[in-house]
DNA sequence: CATGGGATTGACT
DNA sequence: GTCAATCCCATGC
């Protein structure tokens, strides 16, 4: 298998633009770590502006990263269990980010299959916190660049199924349920399943 | 400094 | 359906 793939590696250029479309663009696109991977299938856009949003209270230690460079990684921990992988977006500054929820797993299955001690595919990195333990991302890669370190999303092949995209109100919050700002594949088995 | 909650998940009733 | 796990960090005194 080879380490690299051939689809190029997004630039700042790309995160540089408004969540929402960084959200709904990043539908399709791969997310790697050191041989593992998937197509990232399930989104969520989060900005300063409204208050579901760590950023929304300015930048505190956590929310920091939030107004780091475009193309930033923001992990953080949840519940004290699980890490959580952004994608900063928006220029310089501003505090935003794409929750990355779900992937169809691609690269390195056994791997993946190995930490998450189960067996099904669907099961492996259909989760925010089910795709970071398949992957290995923790908190250390929080402030590393997606745009050339270990950590890296690439754009989709050009042989790669186009996705209808569905919008809905985010999972999981209790703050701003109203905005329709998660997005996923349709018909995809790989999307988290609503609880 | 003490306290409370959370962008979740898996096990169990 | 219900609940515990388990810790970072935001908030308030």
């Amino acid at each position: 298998m080879s380490l690299k793939l051939a689809e190029p590696v997004l630039n700042a250029d790309f995160y540089a633009r408004p969540v929402v479309d960084v959200a709904r663009g990043l539908i399709g696109c791969t997310l790697m770590h050191r041989g593992t991977g998937g197509v990232i299938v399930e989104t969520e856009a989060y900005h300063q502006s409204e208050s579901a949003c760590h950023a929304f209270r300015g930048p505190t230690p956590r929310a920091r990263t939030l107004f780091a460079a475009p193309g930033t990684a923001y992990v953080y921990f949840s519940y004290g269990v699980h890490s959580l992988l952004n994608a900063v977006a928006e220029p310089d500054g501003v505090g935003a980010a794409v929750l990355i929820r779900a992937l169809v797993p691609t690269h390195g299955i056994n791997e993946m299959l190995q930490r998450r001690g189960r067996d099904r595919h669907r099961d492996l990195c259909s989760g925010p916190g089910k795709l970071t333990q398949a992957l290995a991302i923790g908190l250390d890669l929080n402030e590393s660049v997606l745009t050339g370190g270990p950590l890296a999303i690439h754009e989709p092949a050009a042989d790669a199924a186009r996705y209808e995209i569905v919008s809905t109100p985010r999972i999981g919050i209790s703050n701003a349920v109203d905005l329709p700002w998660r997005f996923y594949a349709e018909g995809v088995e790989h999307v988290s399943r609503a609880r």
